[in-house]
DNA sequence: AGCGTGCAAATTGTATACATTTCTCAACCA
DNA sequence: TGGTTGAGAAATGTATACAATTTGCACGCT
């Protein structure tokens, strides 16, 4: 992407996901090119990507808005990850390699460090997410299809829009960080059966975490 | 999409599809503001849209260039393919519409009477294809995710670019034709693992048959 | 001959002017 | 009062001019 292309995408992007952009809401043209000091051109190549990202809508001559879900739609959303992640561990587990496993061990070390710290919650939160990211990334790639990457990339990104009201416990994270340490070990030992089991529980869990965030 | 540039996306598209625009080629603007017949300006909104249907690439100041996806590429799209079309039919037998399942049934008799008359080879594949669609779309529809729907559609126009090349023979459309047939009870009776299991040998056929065109 | 160097042409990136469409709102009529 | 209409404003769509970058090639150097 090009240097004033990629400034507008990054910026509105980081409007709509931290909610400053908020779900409906009508991006003119002509703000966003004070939002982001580039002229309307990038702007609209921006707004082009974001629409394929899902992120927004465009309707001829009538501009760009933020989209926004329906309620029911995060059960459709979790579903799709519940099948795909499922599908690139099992992938995964029969392709991976040393490093791969290396660097997913060395992500879950440093939970355990985070965990074991004496930081406030929110900070462990945010860096156990950091974490999370790459410990699901690694697993993407690790099964070798780049297009289930690429989906897996865009449907994270709208669960977040979702996730950003979530609030997490120490309980939540625990679960989830077991869930990591068990799919370490089903990679290892190259099972895809196990792998992808436990990553469609890991997955689910977080969705019903979300579903009753006093969890 | 606005007026000019749906008519550069639809004129690039089917260039690309078509296989008049090579794997490889690279998309110049200057030539597609003549073989469109409009400015620069919907071409680059119309070659963003191709990036997201992961038609062409586009690399930062080395304008765009017409993908081309590795020979064992197939393998993975045919899984993706499998796996999610499988889950389509099987959320589609729990939902469906008797008015949904007439549209299909009714596409299958369109099937029946094309393989009947006495066209040509080539034009039963054509027309026999073109109903292949809307017998899937009417699935991806029922399922009732939009995101399952877009994911698939995108899925499909890559297989396009690979199947041009394919040979159909009568066996292998009637093959295909009772997989129709098959999925169309599965769905009336709402079982959900009959009709995964018979799309998931639908998907696994054609690419069978793709293999080896030869069949 | 092989390899940099640098200029010119080609190509893409950005800004802006202009065209077209949609929206707003007030005036008007039934 | 309620609805319709139309002019002006505002927003989006398109074309084009200009800037920045890349590419191709000739030239000169070792």
């Amino acid at each position: 992407m090009s240097r004033a292309v990629e400034i507008a995408y990054v910026k509105v992007r980081e409007g709509i996901l931290s909610g400053a952009f908020a779900p409906g809401t009508h991006l003119k043209e002509a703000e966003l090119v004070e939002f982001c000091g580039v002229s309307r051109t990038p702007i609209r190549s921006a707004l082009n990507r974001l629409v394929a990202d899902d992120l927004i809508e465009m309707h001829r001559n009538q501009g760009a808005r933020v989209k926004e879900w329906p309620e029911d739609d995060v059960e459709d959303l979790f579903a799709l990850r519940t099948l795909l992640e499922g599908h690139a561990a099992a992938c995964a587990a029969g392709r991976i390699s040393l490093n791969e496993l290396e660097k997913i061990e060395l992500a879950i070390e440093e939970m355990d460090a985070v965990l074991a710290s004496r930081k406030p919650l929110t900070v462990k939160t945010r860096e156990f997410l950091r974490l999370n990211a790459v410990v699901h990334a690694s697993i993407w790639q690790a099964s070798g299809s780049a297009r289930l990457q690429s989906i897996l990339t865009k449907l994270v990104e709208q669960a977040l829009q979702v996730r950003t009201a979530a609030t997490f416990t120490l309980e939540r994270i625990a679960e989830s960080h077991h869930h990591h340490k068990e799919l370490l070990r089903a990679l290892r030992a190259g099972d895809s059966v196990w792998a992808e089991a436990i990553m469609r529980s890991h997955i689910r869990a977080a969705q019903a975490s979300l579903a009753r965030p006093a969890d």
